[in-house]
DNA sequence: GTATTCATTATTGTATACAATCAAAAAGGA
DNA sequence: TCCTTTTTGATTGTATACAATAATGAATAC
């Protein structure tokens, strides 16, 4: 069965992950017998995957994964960074042991996705643990704005991201669930932002504007 | 010439100035003869429309415009009240005098509007205030994101906004001009935050769970 | 040998046809 | 008269057909 939600988390997947790398066409009709379904079913999904930005669609070019532009990139974590501290005291007032130990069972699963090299389920779940805790706050409507740009982040670390790092290599997020089983908000604020502004400062931005690079100077000699 | 840019515009224009009420069915004939394309085009449309939230699209049964919950009004004004007042501090390194011409010209529509009656008009300006602010922060991602709740907001006032209220009836928009014209980030974000709380508490949340209505008691002799 | 033009191929854009589903009216029985 | 069942009509879901566009490679002229 090929539903429509279900072709798109199965591609949505392949992206964050990394098997389908920023820049890789997407055929309407070599994807629409790879899930048995028409080109309609197929062209609804990529339309919908680039207003969520993961593709851009190019009249008359067609599909391809969207290779985040620089800009694109800060923005997104700085959008992430304003956001996800601002969350933190709505979501405090539900945490408790069980939500506690939910998490906790989630930061194993991903020390050993990474410590197995299975980087796609480690991607996975490291975004998985950041916008989980967004939607423990109770607005479903930044929830999901957060979700999606965990998404992209992961996108945006295919890009940028340094080769081992699959998003938060520094310090564990365990530490954050010890923090929170305390009860301060400021201090789990605090950790949340510098966590951020860590992955954000970890991107590699080569200042290369591949538009017009200097071929004439890169081949002299 | 209808291009699906500009049936997405045409037709979220008139959910937002509600001339389309919440509820109102949208079918796909209706539409496709109106503004002279297929089906397909319109499809097309009403999906993204719906990824937007501002049409719901329930299966074999069609479109309709959407009817905000109570949680998703309050959880969209939250969300504003959230992001607005820290888009701020971005934006005042923009300010200058040709961009405080520039929005006191809107405000000036505005009130204008407000007065000759024009209530489609009004509402799309007071939208507009807010998210053209929101994107002088830089910011594109946030900056989209804010400009569709700024819509959603229409919507919801729509829903449940007093009568009288396009939006902003609490001090005017010119205030928060004037207080950006003195440099003051802080102040600015106060009255923002004040602002927006102001109009999520003039919603008419009557707690009227019209799923299950006593009728019994409500017709009892 | 190089460059320009033309033709072929592959891929997307759009419309339409048919099947599937739902809602409401009509018919029938108690 | 009221309730159940059936049928009909309208509307959407999905696939396919055809037109339009862009990219690639071949052919010809210089």
């Amino acid at each position: 069965m090929a539903t429509d939600e279900h072709i798109h988390q199965q591609i949505l997947n392949a992206i964050v992950e990394h098997q389908l790398p920023p820049g890789a066409r997407l055929p309407e009709d070599r994807l629409s017998e790879a899930f048995g379904v028409s080109r309609t079913g197929i062209r609804k999904v990529l339309q919908r995957l680039s207003l969520e930005h993961f593709v851009v669609i190019e009249k008359n070019k067609g599909a391809h994964v969207n290779r985040p532009s620089e800009s694109e990139a800060l923005e997104v974590l700085d959008s992430r960074i304003l956001i996800e501290p601002q969350l933190i005291p709505a979501l405090i007032t539900h945490w408790n042991p069980e939500q506690s130990s939910r998490f906790r069972l989630m930061t194993k699963e991903e020390k050993q996705a990474e410590a197995n090299g299975q980087l796609a389920e480690a991607i996975q779940l490291t975004a998985r643990f950041h916008y989980e805790l967004a939607h423990l706050s109770g607005n479903k409507v930044l929830a999901s704005f957060v979700e999606q740009l965990c998404y992209r982040s992961s996108l945006i670390l295919a890009a940028y991201g340094t080769r081992g790092s699959v998003g938060c290599e520094c310090g564990d997020h365990a530490q954050l669930l010890d923090i929170l089983d305390t009860g301060s908000a400021e201090d789990a604020q605090h950790w949340m932002s510098h966590h951020l502004k860590h992955i954000r400062s970890s991107l590699i931005l080569e200042s290369k504007e591949d538009t017009n690079i200097d071929f004439q100077r890169l081949f002299s000699r």
